[in-house]
DNA sequence: TGTACATCAGTGAACGCGCGTTCACTGATGTAC
DNA sequence: TGTACATCAGTGAACGCGCGTTCACTGATGTAC
């Protein structure tokens, strides 16, 4: 065996020095995400923590980010590309001509339980890390309320909207998507009953919703 | 001048022994939501930070509290009469007869800003603070929500639903009011253009609600 | 009312520990010839 | 292809610091007589 010795990936594969720099990056937000998922929150995690986590030495980490909070914006990018990613794949795969949000919800319920590590930092750093990190979600958290509202455009739905109402709507849907998978994540595991009633109330605010969508008048009541 | 020299009100009133330690409690816990309030995320807050500002030395905590959870939790339940203490001002004064969402989100509001501390504490804390101070906080929004429910029933508002679906309403307009709180708090100051749009949307998103809660049916498509 | 003693909220010194950051280093990867 | 040198991701020792917690204490408040 010639290997060298440190941070090689599982097989032995050659990898330039670029690629090997990039892997110990990715470990470290892997890292970063993992300790969150034991019940940290980001704000209380320590540099030192995280190294012994991603299996690096504390100084490495400097190789990589300036301090923390660089490596917290980073991590929000990263959580913000996985969700419209999800976004993506929801729109392959076309819309069910009925009970489209009950069919919706379970593909993003599915979703949520793949990336729980994901989920959980998206959901307690948007309003708990620090205001740059909070004001970095709000932005992709932005990105994907106006993804979703040029979809359901596209998809012909109140076409006599303006975008701007569209967007209300969208907004108001993505809190309670991450709202849902918050509570869904805190759930005790082996509580089946639990989360069909979790399920169910999301699905019924969810159709609440639409319903208040489909009503909409264009110029509501202004006096 | 004779009265005792540390940790005495403003005025130089003598107080009994029970009231003085109490004094210094509620000092703990204001210092728990001012250090808070200045961006510091609840888990990342030091003993020693806490005690230096409620102005004692920091082995007095221990005579109020275990540890810092303790005090966590005892700053949810703080919070949450507060939030309580909001819905029953708001019942007291009675219920406008036209226009009643809009001039909720107003009073709403006006008590966020007037309470700016609270709120941050109880939106960032929702999700971001350590499992125990989260199941806390979600008991606290789910007495207010159901306190909320039971409003609703007694204005005669749709008494064909049953309670479980009023509370599932009444918890989408509970997230909807957290979330608003939560961007109030974080708009930049001295922005009222930007608060006014803020505000629209939210009025927006309730009508949006209560518009979907008039059209729903009793028992909607289940197949 | 006055005196003697008990209580206990808050004090201050001391401890061992993990922290973030600095620094000079090592040795495999990359490059020039 | 082979050799000599440069680069730089990761190392490991060291630092000073604030942390949580312990302990014996002080002195005003409260109580018994």
């Amino acid at each position: 065996m010639k290997t060298s010795s440190r941070p090689v990936p599982l097989d032995g594969e050659p990898l330039g020095r670029g690629a090997r720099k990039q892997l110990t990056r990715e470990r470290l937000l892997d890292a970063a995400l993992t300790l969150m998922s034991r019940g940290h929150s980001f704000p209380s995690l320590s540099l030192r923590e995280l190294t012994r986590e991603a299996g690096v030495v504390p100084t490495a980490f400097y190789r990589h980010f300036r301090d923390m909070d660089e490596l917290g914006l980073a991590l929000v990018e990263e959580c913000g590309l996985t969700l419209r990613r999800l976004l993506r794949e929801a729109r392959k795969g076309g819309v069910p001509t009925h009970d489209i949000i009950r069919h919706s919800v379970a593909i993003y319920l599915q979703y949520v339980r793949a990336h729980p590590r994901q989920f959980r930092a998206a959901t307690s750093e948007r309003s708990g890390g620090s205001p740059a990190m909070r004001q970095a979600i709000r932005t992709e958290v932005g990105h994907f309320m106006r993804e979703m509202a040029q979809d359901l455009r596209q998809l012909g739905f109140r076409p006599d909207l303006p975008s701007e109402t569209l967007e209300m709507i969208c907004s108001l849907v993505v809190n309670t998507m991450l709202n849902a998978a918050s509570d869904i994540l805190d759930l005790p595991p082996e509580q089946p009953q639990l989360a069909r009633e979790l399920e169910a109330n999301f699905v019924g605010q969810l159709r609440l919703i639409f319903l208040g969508a489909e009503q909409w008048r264009a110029e509501p009541g202004t006096p």
